[in-house]
DNA sequence: CTTGACTCTATAGCTAGCTATAGGGTTTAG
DNA sequence: CTAAACCCTATAGCTAGCTATAGAGTCAAG
């Protein structure tokens, strides 16, 4: 007799909610499972690797669908490594881009700091609503970006 | 006769859409205009510096909520200043923390992809997936901190 | 055969900051 | 007075990765 788990055993066993198995399901990241005959969805114990697969991918930095492109390549026959080397090349290019932004935008807080101890001396425009934040320089960081 | 804007020309003025206006409106970040007999918005010229007040805030990464409690405080008269030295210096420190996790993710990459040289090389075990990602150290990076 | 733990689907909601659409009404120049 | 350009509200949708809920059905131990 064959060993099957009910979607709460394979949850548990990689640390995920029974939902998120179903989402990864329709999304998919896991081939649709057998089922009983009541519906259940019934797991072979390598469904429980293909999870934890997913979540070290995850933890590698890569997007459920960057996931969902690698595994599907493996099930294509192909070794996903070469492409996924590409991928993680181009996540390191993301991150240094993401270092550089939060490295500027640190600078700019400092030096707003900095200032804001020597501010409070100075003369207010009259329709000042808060001279700090409105004598920091605009445009140049994470989230100013986004426009 | 005094000068009113309709909201188009308020939001052309300071490069937001007409609908970012009346969403800024919804969450009390700007305060209710008046309306013309009609029922259109009628801005004083003010509400520009108010929209312009907020991009900056934005861009010196505060969120909508935290722009709102910087304008209440305002609106309530006092200074804000004070308070929101302590938010920069709150702001500061989380983008501390993100640019370490940022950091050892970046090294973690480097690892993996230098080691993606002598791989291939090496033989796979029969069930893995990737041997690149299935190598990979788990955990500690941005996306893993999230559960 | 009952009972409690489990599972099913479908749908809605969360975060944050908006954008897009539908279906109407208003303003103002010509 | 007409027509274009503008505005109104309300609602739905987007990103990403889920969580929560309702209402119904299934499984397995005793």
């Amino acid at each position: 007799m064959s060993t099957r788990l009910f979607i709460g055993k394979v949850a548990q066993a990689v640390g995920l909610s029974v939902q998120a198995v179903r989402y990864y399901e329709r999304l998919g990241l896991l081939p649709p499972a057998e089922r009983t005959a009541g519906g259940y969805r019934a797991y072979r114990p390598e469904a429980v690797e293909r999870l934890r697969f997913i979540r070290q991918a995850q933890a590698a930095g890569f997007r459920l669908e960057e996931i969902r492109e690698i595994l599907r390549m493996k099930f294509a026959g192909q070794s996903p490594c070469e492409c996924v080397r590409t991928m993680l090349q181009r996540k390191l290019e993301e991150v240094e881009e993401q270092m550089a932004a939060l490295g500027r935008f640190r600078k700019q807080l400092r030096r707003t700091l900095q200032r804001a101890r020597s501010l409070p001396r100075l003369p207010h425009r009259a329709s000042a609503i808060c001279p700090m934040i409105e004598s920091m320089p605009t445009g140049g960081n994470k989230r100013g970006k986004k426009r």
